[in-house]
Parts: C-alpha cells; structure tokens; sequence
DNA sequence: CTGTTCTGTTACCAGCCGGTTACCAGTTTT
DNA sequence: AAAACTGGTAACCGGCTGGTAACAGAACAG
C-alpha cells in the first residue's frame, strides 16, 4: 500500500512519513505542488495524504490535476478549522480532510479508513485450512469437516488465522502481539488470556481441536498433524 | 450488473471481484480464455474484466471471439505500458483498457464509465434473486414464492439488493453506508437503524425470511441458506 | 394544505468483548 | 529450600456493540 506525502512543511512531512511508514505503508514524498504531480504519474500509489498550503501549485490544483486522471482517494490537511477551505476541497475532490493540529494516529486511522471504504484496503485470504479445520476471516467462523464449530471474536480469528498460516512453526509471543494488536498495543498477559479464550472455545466444542501448542519462552504453535 | 472477470491470477482476480461487488456488481470469474468463453455465453455478463495473458487462449483470441458474437463491453488488463498490447487491444476490441498496477477504484470507474458510454449503465439489475426470495429493485417489492411480501423503501430496497447480490459475503458497514448513501452520506446509526427496519419488514409478514446475518463489529450478510 | 410516510437522531438496555488482576501449579534459578 | 519465573485458569468489570424504541423534522401524496 503505497502513500504520496504531500506538504512544504518538511518536519511535519517526516512526522507523517514516519507514522504511516509505521503503520505499514510505503511512502514517497513532494514537497511543492508540481513535483507532487510527477511524482503521482511515477509512483502510482493508492492514497494521497495533501496540503492545501503548498508552493508552485496549491492543494487545490493538485486535486483537480489528479481528479482528472485517476480515482486515487486524497485526504486533506487544512491548516484551520476554515470551513469554506473543507467544503470546497471535499467537494470538488477530497475524499476526507483533517484540520491541523493532528495526531498521527488519527492520521493513519483516516487513511485505513478511506481506503477501507474505497475497497483498495489490503486483500484477506478468503479461507485458510489446515487439514479438515478451516477458517473463515471475514465471517469469524471456525469449519470442522463442514460443519460450523464456532464462532470467533476480531481478535481471535487474527490470532488464529496467524498460527493457521504459519501451521507448524513456532510463533514468537512478539510475532503474534504485532500481528494481533499491531506494534506495541498489546503485551504478554493479553495474549495469554486471548490464547486461553481461543483453546476454549474449540475444545468446548470439539475435543480434539487441540492443535494449539506451547512452546515455553518462545511462544505458540498450530500443529498440523493429529 | 453483471461482470465476468478474467485473469490467471487468483488472488488479482479475488480483488477485483471483491471491488466489482462492493460497487454494486454481481461477477462471476474465469481463470482461463475457454472457460471465459464458456462463462460469457452462459451468463451473458453486461461488462468484461479481461487480462490479456492468459492460458490456453489468450486475451486478444477471447475478445475477438467475444466480439464475433455479441457487443458486450470489454476493459483489458494489460500488465506493462506496452503501446502495442495497448493499441493492438484496443483497436481490435476493447473499449478501454487499465495499466497494472491500477487501484480497484479505478478499475471500478472506469467500468461505470464504460457502460455508461455505452448505455447500459442506468438500467439496474431487473430482479435479483436468492432461491425462492426476490427483489425487484425498480417496484421495491420484496417476493417469496411469487407472493408479495412487502414494499421497501428506497433506501431499503437499496440495502436489500447490494446484501442479496452479495450472498453469503460479509459486507463491511463502510461498504453499505457508502452504497446506500454514497461516500460520506451515512453512519453506523443510520445503518443500524435501516437493517433494523428492513429485518422487521421482512420477519414481520414471514418469519422464515431472517437470512440476514450479523458478524459483530464486521458488517451484515444476506445468508442464502436458510 | 393536510395527513402520511420516510428517515435521521437520540436514548436505553442487554450482552459480549477484552484488559486487568489474582491465584496456582510446575519448573528453573539462586 | 526459597525465590523467581512460567503458563493456565478464573473472576471482575468498564466499555463497546448491536437491537429496540420513540420522536420529530423532512419529504411526499392527496
């Protein structure tokens, strides 16, 4: 997923930069609005994050300029809470606007969520199996030889779609608390307590749904065999 | 709608199913040029999705065959900027065509734009069905067995029928609100209220018809077995 | 103009989710 | 042997989510 930056304000480019690279992204920037063009037609990327404020060519010519040749999503950044500034930008090409001062995680939050809504968000697979236990991560549901064993929450179905990826290697607790929380947003008492609720809820139901192991200090696995 | 995607790469192909549907499609894939042929005079779809490398018949063989029968719109996929591909494909065939890598939501415009040219876009889907359940979006009636059970409103009629082509797809609330309001137009409230109201119509004269399904803190489904 | 339907808003509530903490048993370290 | 650490179990509870409902302004039809 690739992002075009888009500000003069070169602090404030790398704050951006930084966090979507953060959070995934891959990211090019311009720092006026004629390079920002170039730079559109080269790369290609899949949303724009863009200053109304820029040198050469304003935010708004951007806008129109890329409006013109691609449907690529653009989020704006007001400098203020200038309402006129937002409703002419959202209506003649924005897809959403942010006023500044922000924090980089609403930022990022925005992003997903255009993206999201305009259907270019990261591809799930549509069904992982191992054997004849599948799971289905877009209805959160667990599959035994067909039947429905049960279903999961958000949380539970990633960390089983994880484990069911990497069936038979061990996953570090570290791997796992990224993959499920993202980076730094959970720690070791958390996965423990989602590891417990997972295994209860496939044992409850099915015995011999015990595939998920332990490998003390180093983290969990899915065990394919048995 | 109708859409018939061709390309050997499933996972590309799953994409752009994906955003057909979200935008409103009903789709229906073929991995390689004969099984395309096959699909095309089984379905007779109102637009192509067609990748121009394929195996055991390639893009340009399937459009001119496809041509030799029917008027149907055709968008290439091609994978480089090559001129050619390009000119060749175009000139023989087809009626637009999209670089890889391009963003769902422009291959999504670009097919609209396309029917649009060519007419057939304003006509929605005439009925849409899901065993013995109908809906016809023009007279927002919703039937089961032939039998009227009830008048939707607009807005109900338009959720109804962007669940009911999706059957048995989990479809994101973002993705609902945006085809029921379009982008921006509508929250989770509203949703909520709507899918509130549109199950009550339904179960209210016929108890059986509760194939909407929610998946918490996912979206909605309109599942076809009951 | 009037009554009805439609739809956005708000409120309420029950249930679920998930983070937190505590406890315990087994193992390793000191 | 005591202490520290590990992972599994369990209960607690605040907050969120989704379903239900009532209301009122807007849109619409007669």
């Amino acid at each position: 997923m690739k992002a075009l930056v888009v500000d003069d304000d070169l602090a404030l480019a790398d704050v951006i930069s930084f966090t979507l690279r953060r959070a995934g992204f891959e990211v090019v920037v311009a720092h006026d609005g004629l390079i920002a063009l170039e730079k559109f037609t080269a790369e290609s990327p899949d949303i724009i994050i863009l200053d109304l404020n820029l040198p050469k060519l304003d935010g708004f010519g951007v806008c129109k300029q890329i409006r013109a040749q691609a449907d690529t999503p653009i989020i704006i950044l007001s400098v203020r809470g200038d309402e006129d500034d937002i409703v002419t930008g959202l209506s003649s090409c924005a897809d959403d606007y942010i006023v500044k001062p922000f924090s980089p995680r609403q930022l990022v939050a925005r992003a997903q969520a255009v993206l999201r809504r305009t259907g270019a968000a990261p591809q799930k697979q549509a069904i992982v199996q191992v054997a004849a236990f599948s799971l289905i991560p877009s209805r959160l549901e667990v599959y035994y030889r067909d039947e429905l064993v049960t279903r999961l929450t958000k949380l539970e179905a990633q960390l089983l779609e994880t484990l069911m990826i990497n069936r038979d290697q061990v996953m570090p607790y570290d791997a796992l608390i990224d993959r499920v929380w993202g980076p730094g947003g959970g720690d070791r008492a958390m996965l423990k307590q989602l590891v417990y609720r997972l295994r209860k809820k496939l044992t409850d139901k099915h015995p011999d749904l015990d595939n998920l192991d332990t490998v003390s200090g180093v983290g969990y696995t899915f065990n394919s065999k048995h």
